[in-house]
RNA sequence: GCGGGCGUGGCGGAAUUGGUAAACGCGCCAGAUUUAGGAUCUGGUGCCUCUCGGCUUGGGGGUUCGAGUCCCUCCGCCCGCACCA
């Protein structure tokens, strides 16, 4: 009676039932053990699993079962990112609830990952859009609160006049409402803003400590996204007015060449600029013009430079000229200062300006060649900036400095003067959380006529989005318009207050999920400190390159953030990260618009989970993109096949054994599989450990396949205990990869231990010396021939037996030796001319 | 423009410290089995000559006994950021 046939489905099943039922993978916080937390990140509820989370958590499984085996206590938990807008568009659509939809969403995506096997302790599940969840943000909000990180600002943001709601810049294209068509205008709002640039510095700093850990690209993004320059503040005064402006400049070395200066639309200057000024109507139409221009257009590289006069001139502190005030399109408010003084001989965007204009350019950098001729560079003969280092000329007494040492010089001048400064400026500004939706963690501040902001009283949290709530047609928030939410009494003075009626963006969720997984269950703290410090840092994070900046910039800024409030030891929340590559199909992002979608539960449905898995890391590392291809996983579905009939072969002679137990074997054909048995271990171990090479793990283990097919009839009847062995090594090496049927076979080889109870295999390095090997013969660095020696022969004897070789000899008959050259057990390269 | 990555058969992709380029898989070819097809098993499969041999890791150059790997240079592709003062 043979085992039957593959049916994926059944074993699959079978196996995660007992999975489940045992509890094997719901762990504790354990000091005596050493831990292994290895995250993937949590996937938004639109319902169904797509290829990239397939291969996102079959990467993540694969780790945590291999650290398993290896005797980690690994914690490995999933949950839900269940707050944002899709699930407003569906309720509006369905007239339900958001949470209905979230719901569903989240009980079919559960049962399609259990379908996959993942070894996740499913008790910490956890979803952000319950109020046991959101209820500690709330909590961390009001912290922060209290200790100034976050605080109120007006801020222009995108405005839907007929939406009447604020989108988010990918809520804009081509400045119209994603929704209605309507054109998106600039409005400004209080919002609330954490302090993120106060954090820059830090945020900055300890990328470096990640370097060995995450992907150098990741790194470089998020350093240009901080964009941190040193440069200096120079402040300017205005003629005839009682009046300051600061610019932010990299190169106050060009001040000499300052002739004008340009200010950003929104400067707040502009307004008392123009007050007296006859074409003050011109300078405001324009300024509107600029503002109200979407930041995809403004933004846009071919945009034409363009500006106006404001009427007003600033003196240049150190060649006393008037310098005419411009407002340009091009200066942008959240850059610097929103002023920056112009020097069109050094800065393209200057000269293109002053072309245009017809302003005064003056040179101030000479390169170093004409310095060299004793010439000055001539601006009749520029038809762009000299934006290059040189010397200094036409600049007082710092002529013949070289512009780097100048920067410092004229700033310490002017700091005489208290007029200028060393200063840093970042490109990071502060994270403005505040969203006009419904479906978000509501944040925790009531307005009070007579106290002002007043924080809600932590006893009163969470405070809880209303389930009553009727999403409206039009898309706005109906919260501004439930009483029952609104209206409240004010802790401070018992007089009438209003709740804020603004949530949280949803980063603020996904910033600390992987701390509150170390304790999800706690009712009475966002988590013990004692299995926070156990279970924290993340050993191995794996996800989406799309999440370089934004998640992973907010996550560590977060985990700082709680540092400083005396929840988190950790200043960095993950040790590693791995970002995969995207999945492809026919060299493009799978997508529906491009009907190029391949469904996982089709693939489940047809090849089974382990095939599915086995493909997805078969075809491709973890880090490069995956070209999807119905042929390969044809292929990985035919291998788990031939390993299933190779065992259904084998099941009369199989015992039990465990893997690399027989040692003491006698025919060459034992021998060479015993060898490739443990080589196989080595090569697989070391290839999980270095980046995670599934795909060159599969090919060693399908290689071992490959050589108990050439040997198993001859070592069924001599000596089965080799095979056993080395079936053994297969399953259990296999195992994190396609866990069902390893379980599966396992249990047909005898044994009575399950398969996820076993141990990593290690091999013995004696077991992999052969007693003879080939060494290659070159002549003059081409390979001429192939001879077999003794293992660690004597260099000698194989230089010897190299030069007997017919075709070696051949090769350097009427040729002089000049050399030989031997790699022990590897080649011998004959040098001859 | 700045930053990062990549370039190997018909395809996906392999190659410890420089040491037989193309492992493993897909596809293709042949044989076995089969009434036939499918499935399976075995063997073959970089290119040119097909005998010796020659050529081959985007192009060119260098270091070396020996280079996919190290250095220089050029070309091409992909990704991120970008009027950042």
């Amino acid at each position: 009676m043979g085992i039957g046939k593959y049916q994926p489905e059944k074993i699959e099943n079978k196996w995660q039932d007992i999975w489940q039922k045992s509890g094997c993978f719901e762990v504790e916080a354990d000091k005596s053990k050493d831990k292994y937390y290895v995250l993937e990140m949590f996937p938004y509820p639109s319902g169904k699993i797509h290829m990239g989370h397939v291969r996102n958590y079959s990467i993540g499984d694969v780790v945590a079962r291999f650290k398993a085996m290896q005797g980690y206590n690994v914690l490995h938990p999933m949950g839900w990112d269940a707050f944002g807008l899709p699930a407003e568009n569906a309720a509006i659509k369905n007239n339900s609830h958001p949470a209905a939809w979230t719901y569903q969403n989240i009980s079919e995506m559960r049962e399609q990952l259990k379908r996959l096997g993942y070894s996740y302790d499913w008790r910490r599940e956890m979803a952000s859009c319950r109020p046991e969840y959101y209820k500690w943000e709330q909590l961390f909000f009001l912290k922060f609160l209290e200790k100034g990180l976050i605080y109120r600002k007006n801020s222009p943001v995108n405005w839907c006049p007929d939406c009447h709601t604020v989108l988010a810049n990918e809520q804009v294209e081509d400045g119209l409402c994603w929704r209605c068509d309507s054109e998106v205008q600039q409005k400004d709002m209080e919002q609330w803003f954490l302090r993120i640039t106060d954090y820059a510095d830090e945020l900055l700093d300890d990328l470096d400590s990640l370097d060995k850990g995450w992907p150098e690209r990741v790194l470089t993004m998020q350093r240009n996204w901080i964009g941190k320059s040193y440069g200096s503040e120079l402040t300017f005064r205005f003629k005839g007015m009682d009046e300051t402006v600061t610019v932010f400049t990299t190169r106050p070395d060009t001040l000499f060449g300052a002739t004008f200066m340009s200010l950003a639309a929104e400067h707040p200057l502009v307004e008392k600029l123009i007050e007296n000024y006859e074409k003050a109507d011109e300078v405001r139409a324009f300024c509107d013009k600029v503002r109200n221009m979407d930041r995809i257009k403004r933004g846009a590289d071919d945009l034409e430079k363009e500006g106006v006069f404001t009427g007003a001139y600033v003196v240049n502190p150190v060649t006393g000229k008037d310098m005419p005030v411009y407002v340009a399109n091009f200066v942008l408010m959240a850059y610097g200062t929103g002023a920056v003084m112009a020097v069109p001989a050094h800065d393209q965007r200057d000269f293109e300006f002053a072309t245009k204009y017809d302003l005064p350019m003056q040179v101030v950098i000479n390169p170093p060649d004409l310095h060299k001729s004793g010439d000055i560079l001539n601006l009749e003969n520029m038809d762009a900036a000299y934006t290059d280092p040189g010397f200094l000329v036409n600049s007082g007494q710092f002529d013949g400095t070289d512009n780097e040492s100048a920067k410092k010089a004229v700033v310490e001048h002017l700091d005489k003067e208290g007029l200028g400064k060393m200063a840093v400026n970042y490109r990071l500004r502060d994270w403005n959380v505040s969203r006009q939706r419904f479906w978000g963690a509501p944040i925790p501040v009531m307005y009070c006529d007579a106290c002002g902001v007043v924080p809600v009283p932590e006893d009163e949290l969470p405070v809880q989005l209303p389930e009553n709530a009727q999403v409206r047609a039009d898309g706005r928030s109906p919260l501004p318009m439930m009483d029952e939410f609104v209206n409240c009494t004010c802790p401070k003075c018992g007089g009438a207050a209003r709740r804020e009626t603004d949530t949280l963006d949803t980063f603020f969720e996904s910033s600390w999920y992987f701390l509150r997984y170390c304790d999800p269950r706690n009712a009475d703290a966002p988590w013990d400190r004692e299995s926070l410090d156990y279970w924290m840092q993340v050993d191995q994070y794996i996800g989406g390159i799309e999440h370089a900046i934004l998640h992973l910039l907010y996550a560590r800024f977060f985990t700082k953030l709680l540092r400083d409030c005396g929840y988190v030891t950790a200043a960095e929340p993950f040790a590693n990260l791995l970002t995969q590559g995207m999945v492809l199909k026919d060299g493009a992002k799978m997508s529906k618009s491009k009907g190029n979608v391949v469904a996982p539960s089709e693939m489940i449905k047809k090849y089974g989970a382990d095939a599915t898995r086995l493909f997805i890391l078969f075809a491709a590392p973890p880090a490069k993109e995956l070209e999807w291809s119905d042929r390969g996983i044809e292929g990985a579905y035919r291998f788990i096949n031939r390993l299933w009939r190779l065992v259904e072969d084998l099941e009369e002679v199989l015992t039990p054994a465990k893997p690399v137990s027989y040692s003491d074997t006698k025919s060459e054909a034992a021998k060479n599989l015993r060898r490739k048995e443990h080589d196989t271990i080595r090569r697989a171990t070391r290839d999980i450990e270095n980046d995670f090479q599934f795909n060159t793990v599969i090919a060693a283990i399908m290689e071992l396949v490959n050589e108990l097919y050439g040997c198993k009839e001859e070592l069924k009847a001599t000596e089965p205990e080799a095979l056993s062995s080395a079936v053994a090594t297969v399953l259990t090496l296999l195992a994190p990869i396609a866990p069902h049927i390893c379980e599966e076979l396992w249990e047909v080889q005898g044994h009575k231990e399950r398969m996820v109870d076993q141990p990593w295999p290690t091999h013995d390095d004696s077991a992999l010396v052969r007693d003879e090997v080939t060494v290659v013969v070159q002549v003059c660095g081409k390979v001429r021939g192939k001879i077999t020696v003794p293992n660690n022969a004597p260099q000698e004897d194989v230089e010897k037996a190299a030069m007997e070789q017919e075709n070696v000899t051949k090769h350097i008959e009427g040729k002089t030796v000049r050399k030989v050259i031997v790699i022990p057990n590897k080649l011998v390269n004959i040098v001859a001319n």
